[in-house]
DNA sequence: GTCTATATGTTGATAGAC
DNA sequence: GTCTATCAACATATAGAC
């Protein structure tokens, strides 16, 4: 299902509101706003307003885990692969700061049956982080006791990011996606 | 301010809802019908439903920090005293998962003026990390190169687990608690 | 596709009886 | 303090003109 340039606008719109006040507490008159469009325009397009929010969730996280996926996908060395992942997916959050907020933050306002789609979903960076660290582990390069919960951890590292930062006030995102690299390899080794 | 027995219960059903469906997506009936009252007890006991988030923020942060306080306390060792801190952090947003999630992610519904009584105290918690990061260093325990940025991720690496955890899914608390302790001292050194 | 106008239900908060 | 009843504003979503 193609996206037409009048919806994607209003799913930008939606994004930068329910980044800014939350699902329940953003309208759908606001959304309008934000897109330069009437109230009734938002359902020319899309079907609810949880319907936007589950195409954000969707695509936001088929966009993250794309990410990951090349990083992952990017070496064969453990080390390198675990810096390029961790390095990736911090500024991916750092990049997308309000769709990450959105995509975390705001899954309790998506239907059973949506939640149950994305959170399948979410199962899979668990994974793809788990094979990395299991792959350095047979390589001999790590040293991790715990695989699961050190995979969450680094997970944790990276998402964290887009709770606080802020574009407009913080130092250069590189500096940080750079410093979580360094991290998680001293987490590891 | 006492805070009576009925303002408490209130108090405690809006955790749970703002925890559930987010500031916005919680209505004051709900609020009352969880603390078996009705709508207008709510407006009885407290001004608003602004105020009954920014109480709960407040009494949050405050627990939380002084949690880490505690723990900063308790060892001169900076290296027993980094893993007091992390473990403890950590347990208190395990114990207290709906609590945390609420005082996190619920910030953009506060004032203007409650939102920064509250932004001030969250410096806090970064000041502390940082000092005891400090101590580390001059004692040449830890290897840190960025401090405040070190500090940052390892107040991630706790406040992250709100995001997540179920106390009806996921049953040893006090490992997640422990490997966290374990991976901060190898951030450190 | 665009809009204005509106149907229909819900919201935060209040009035006033007890 | 407790409640029922309610207000005025606002919500999501739709109807129908253009």
């Amino acid at each position: 299902m193609e996206i037409s340039a009048a919806q994607r606008r209003l799913l930008e719109a939606a994004v930068d509101a329910f980044a800014e006040h939350g699902f329940g507490g953003t309208t759908t008159r606001d959304i309008a706003r934000r897109a330069g469009r009437s109230p009734a325009a938002v359902y020319v397009h899309h079907a609810s307003k949880e319907t936007l929010l589950y195409v954000i969730s969707l695509e936001g996280h088929t966009a993250a885990l794309s990410c990951l996926q090349r990083a992952f996908d990017s070496c064969a060395d453990p080390e390198a692969r675990l810096r390029a992942m961790v390095s990736e997916f911090s500024a991916w959050h750092l990049d997308h700061a309000r769709l990450g907020r959105v995509i975390q933050y705001e899954l309790h306002a998506l239907s059973d049956e949506h939640r149950a789609e994305i959170l399948a979903l979410r199962r899979e960076f668990q994974s793809l982080m788990v094979a990395a660290l299991d792959d350095g582990i047979a390589a001999g390069s790590f040293d991790v006791e715990d695989v699961d919960g050190t995979a969450r951890a680094l997970l944790s590292l990276c998402i964290d990011l887009a709770r606080w930062f802020d574009p407009a006030l913080s130092r250069h995102p590189q500096a940080l996606a750079r410093l979580n690299a360094d991290l998680a390899l001293r987490m590891v080794r």
